[in-house]
DNA sequence: CCCTTTATGCTCAGCTAGAGCATAAGAGGT
DNA sequence: ACCTCTTATGCTCTAGCTGAGCATAAAGGG
């Protein structure tokens, strides 16, 4: 076959999307290349040097931010180059690879990082925190999109119509935590994100895109990645855990997993499923700033991954009145 | 931070594990590039020419196999250097990523492929395959890889004990199918593998390895990403569907979960799930070469998709007797 | 001692999953 | 036509899990 005649070498880049919790919110680890550009996560090309993509990784998170990673898993590649952005420049000259991570720290202590910001990651996505009921981006959206929807007049335009419905939970659908990055392609392809405008090397129409931080390149896909990922994941492995500190009372550990998923969930329903899987085990210990009754303190035990199969909290959300 | 220094550019390869199911057993697209070399999965690199990666790979299995790509979706990017293959030639001078892509098919005619052979997957990883009850390759995997765990007295020793019992289901551990990238990387450190002397340079001790076909390269850990992927995404996703004909029987449908998983499903249960999801609809039509009692021809409901958050094809095993 | 707040225990009904019995409807042999 | 074998299809039963909510315990602050 016609092998190597056009092949091409391509620069790759290593990013991170590095979350924690910290009082009750998600985290994520962000910075700054200049100042009035949107923030970007944490990434650099890989080097010859590095023996392992994952290493690349860690060693430019440290760079950039001086924080030494924990859990990490690879999320996705992301390789498609910006349509129009280097048309002037011949196809593609300058085409990029990014691999993307999902890195889980626990709590941050303030004295860490040296640079970089965390940042809630419901900065960028406001409309996915449902914790404290409707969001009031999610209703705009919703509008919008199927403003968009029909003006598009798309082949099958009943069923995009029927997909956003689903997934961004009108007209009666149940709201899916774990559709984020479905979510955020669809504001994407719809022109209601900045990014969109940016790919495309048009200015942004003001006023026309919705609520949500925008960040560099494609970061922000990356993080509505690394949502969606986690998000499912902690309902079958245990990585809840990689988030908290040695020591932590059931509360804490729901509080987390709410921050997460952005839903609420059922108190004792929660602790009777964490408790049934033997994750966890009292330390002796209790908390006493709870703000009530003081709480048992946990620790999590690591030997329940070789008990049982697949150990994970699975998430039991409380309905609330008038979310039918 | 020191950018570019010592920055790279890469050569891409985009490797694809194109699956099918054929008379009830799951075959997967292979190439032979040289007479006695091992098999490899279809793959090329990636070219400036390629709009995306998904049109590079959809173009590169087109070549390599005449064969066109319908629903594909990425795996995993694979780009640590082989340890010491190319030790003499300084610092991984040739170093390459691999982005590895499952793609599912319906079953292929006997037309196609131009080129290429479709291999049972469990020609690979004979262990897989507990459809016939316990595989004769499974017990001797599982003493040669305790065996060898004890041996190697590994701090923690006690602990890769549990992860192979776990994994291999060893000791009443019951069995997890999609564990399967698990357990070929636990037979890759142990030596158990042609790929592993190969990785490293040494030649492979006769009669060391264990039964399963060796692939191209790192080909077999995609194989088996791509297992692992698999068994684990029927349960809740419809992807099931885009491996069968337009028209089928639940019995068919069956057989193709069953190949997938590698394990007997309870039949009865089976329909009672498929029927409650509202995931097919009958064609009127019947096959009447079952070998009994005529089967209703049942097809997709692609609309339910947009109806239910998110139907797959929970599996429910059919527990064999002395086998807990 | 009362009130507020959070932690923890426990109950109950509906639903799901795992198993297995029973019947239906073809083909092929006698 | 009848019997037997084979696969398809219907239905039942039970244990366990899930979603909800009531009730009690244990601190701190008036």
């Amino acid at each position: 076959m016609t092998e190597s005649h056009e092949e091409s070498r391509v620069r790759v880049d290593l990013t991170a999307v590095v979350v924690a919790v910290r009082a009750g919110d998600p985290v994520v680890l962000t910075v700054s290349r200049s100042a009035d550009a949107p923030v970007a996560l944490p990434s650099g090309p890989l080097e010859s040097a590095h023996r392992t993509l994952q290493a690349g990784l860690r060693n430019w998170v440290e760079i950039e931010t001086g924080f030494r990673l924990g859990y990490v898993e690879q999320l996705y590649t992301f390789g498609d180059p910006a349509p129009s952005k280097f048309e002037h420049s011949g196809p593609d000259a300058d085409r990029a690879l990014s691999i993307a991570y999902l890195a889980l720290v626990s709590p941050p202590g303030p004295a860490l990082p040296h640079q970089g910001d965390w940042r809630s990651w419901y900065a960028f996505f406001p409309w996915e925190d449902m914790r404290a009921g409707e969001p009031a981006a999610r209703e705009p959206l919703l509008d919008r999109l199927t403003k968009w929807a029909a003006r598009s007049g798309v082949a099958g335009d009943r069923e995009v119509a029927d997909r956003i419905r689903l997934a961004f939970a009108g007209n009666g659908a149940p709201w899916d935590e774990e559709r984020t990055l479905e979510r955020y392609e669809m504001l994407y392809e719809a022109g209601l994100v900045p990014e969109a405008f940016i790919d495309r090397g048009d200015a942004s129409p003001a006023g026309s895109t919705v609520p949500g931080l925008a960040m560099h390149a494609d970061h922000r896909r990356m993080l509505a990645t690394a949502i969606s990922r986690l998000r499912a994941k902690i309902k079958y492995r245990p990585v809840l855990f990689e988030l908290m500190p040695p020591a932590f009372t059931l509360s804490e550990l729901q509080r987390t997993a709410e921050a997460l998923s952005g839903i609420v969930l059922h108190k004792q329903n929660f602790r009777r499923l964490i408790a049934q899987q033997d994750l966890v085990e009292e330390t002796g210990e209790v908390a006493t700033d709870t703000g009530g009754r003081p709480a048992k303190l946990m620790r999590f035990r690591r030997e329940a991954t070789l008990e049982r199969p697949a150990p994970g909290v699975r998430l039991s959300a409380t309905r609330r009145a008038g979310f039918p």
